[in-house]
DNA sequence: CATTTTTTAGAAAGCGCTTTCTCATTGTTT
DNA sequence: AAACAATGAGAAAGCGCTTTCTAAAAAATG
């Protein structure tokens, strides 16, 4: 691996010079700046990047935190951020927290010691005090998925809260009265916003709330099952199910065929993020879009303008919608 | 942040001693040794990355490349890897190189600008002479899914032969007799390895392969769907089908649905990796299981050993298997 | 006890770059 | 043409660490 040096003693200027031509940030007299560049490309030389890095106290690198990597949603995510950070040359490196404080704790300790530029999370156990103090602390942080009152600007999410309310209004409007709700964990905020907007929606149409139509579930499939049955265990009738997220969308699905429902004709269902594979349940499901991607994306961007200083427009509140699929039908009756 | 030197000055030891201490590498008088632990403490030292990869000429970085981040196959792989490396204390950086030869050189180009220790790859585009190059130029590259003759250490795979046999003997185990194909694409090795596999299966129940049976498919969802319709006009009567991976399958049991037929009586189908949605889709998918979380910690272990002198097992080849799941009945006739 | 061998600590030289500081060269102004 | 301001290039320091080299102290040997 050539050197600065090489390139600089082969072009025969100062290491100084070579060092301003290929920053572009001084002025260089034009001779000298194509002999330099000629040097470069005989040597086929390439800067290295850890020694720029200890100069100029700068990684050029992103660290990113997720739950998890082998799920639908934190792929969308990895990609997005990924793809915008790498053109901008930058680069990612990740971490899983999965879902744990202490393994988050870690996570951060292990980017913070690998000298990371900005920080991009998607914390779920990490206190919000935690996160201010890290931001403080002189490493900039963008959150996804998460408000934190004291740090507007770094946060980048979605309005649950209407989440939940479409999902709800569209049964509404198929005419359905007793819907029933298997919800997130009540101490994730996003779990509990999409679950005000259920009641919202439920409102607005004049209708109670019956809290026996609502069972609290932790996101994950089994507990799609598990909040069917016991939600039908209860004898409340309903005609339609929202979950408040895809896994337990398909984990109501598979439950509810193997109750010999036949769906949606028994039971509509609405889930929550169109995940990869939620036009692959049958019927397909009908859900609300969480544009992960772009907050995503977004998340990057606002660390590309915080510390790299570029000019990236950024949005910082997202707004769902909803893809109608099979899983809900008119309600007859 | 504190650095070498301050801990040294409060210790009252040079800056040498403070390295050993560090590196626990010299025997260090146990009286000093304490008091650079007590001053590390203290000042809550932590080495600087940069600095130290700068000096020993190692950044305890592996660079990832995968096709694409949003899929669940790449996930598992991604999961896998990051753990176990992360064990090791050592670090993940991701690209993606989308399937295709320019970007991914660009990819394998800013993994190597970045300075990484070692490469893991599942690379697609790449031609082995390229991989062979950048094994021999220094940097030690592990191979996931892939056979290069003159790297047999770096590859890790699976036996794509076997599973291709292990889906359509099933199916012939069923009772089938006439069986369709969709394959992966024919300059990917896998692919036609499961199709070897599908054509020994045949051969050894003493049947012909019909090529009318053999759809040439892209491993996409929509291939699926084109093979099947494809198939089907074709006009030679098939009870079952074996597809070269899940999306295929997956787009083929839609494709049917939507064509009216009854799964799985009308259609039996395997798919092939059982990826996280194989058991979404309905009826629930019988396929290959391809252990690829397995075989990408193996490789992580394999990087290990080699670059960082650990001295794990590490196996090269792995073995499919079959779940049977509900997208397979029995033929009668 | 003198001498050799082994341990152990410090000084200093890098690792490959950026950047400040200095000074020479050019161009501008009157 | 003299005085000054710009401009541009090189020298050198520094980023925070590892590691070799050297030398002193401790231990072992005769």
């Amino acid at each position: 691996m050539p050197t600065i040096y090489q390139v600089a003693e082969r072009a025969g200027v100062s290491l100084s010079t070579v060092s301003r031509v290929l920053n572009g940030k001084a002025s260089v007299n034009k001779v000298l700046k194509e002999r330099v560049e000629k040097a470069v490309k005989e040597l086929n030389y390439r800067p290295n990047s850890v020694a720029r890095s200890l100069a100029n106290n700068r990684t050029d690198s992103i660290g990113v935190l997720v739950p998890e990597l082998n799920a639908p949603f934190f792929g969308d995510l990895m990609q997005a951020v990924e793809s915008t950070l790498r053109s901008a040359d930058k680069h990612v490196i990740i971490s899983v927290g999965r879902n744990c404080l202490e393994t988050e704790k870690d996570a951060v300790e292990f980017l913070i010691s690998r000298n990371c530029d900005a920080l991009i999370m998607h914390a779920e156990a990490l206190s919000d005090d935690y996160l201010l103090e890290l931001n403080q602390s002189k490493l900039p942080v963008a959150l996804i998925n998460r408000q934190v009152e004291a740090l507007p600007d770094a946060c980048i999410s979605l309005d649950n809260e209407k989440g939940g309310y479409l999902a709800t209004r569209h049964l509404l409007e198929l005419g359905h009265k007793d819907i029933a709700y298997i919800s997130g964990p009540n101490d994730k905020c996003d779990a509990n916003f999409r679950l005000e907007g259920h009641k919202r929606a439920l409102a607005e149409a004049g209708l109670p709330l019956n809290p026996e139509l609502v069972f609290n579930g932790d996101y994950s499939e089994e507990d799609g099952k598990i909040g069917l049955l016991e939600l039908m265990a209860r004898d409340v009738p309903f005609t339609a199910l929202v979950c408040a997220n895809d896994w337990m969308a398909s984990g109501a699905i598979s439950c509810a065929r193997d109750l010999g429902m036949s769906l949606p004709h028994d039971l509509s269902i609405v889930g929550f993020d169109d995940v990869v594979f939620a036009h692959h349940v049958f019927p397909r499901l009908t859900t609300v879009i969480n544009p992960i991607a772009q907050m995503a994306e977004m998340s990057a961007k606002y660390i590309l303008n915080k510390v790299y200083g570029q000019a990236n427009d950024v949005q910082h509140y997202f707004e769902p919608s909803l893809v109608v699929r099979e899983s809900t039908i008119k309600h007859e009756g």
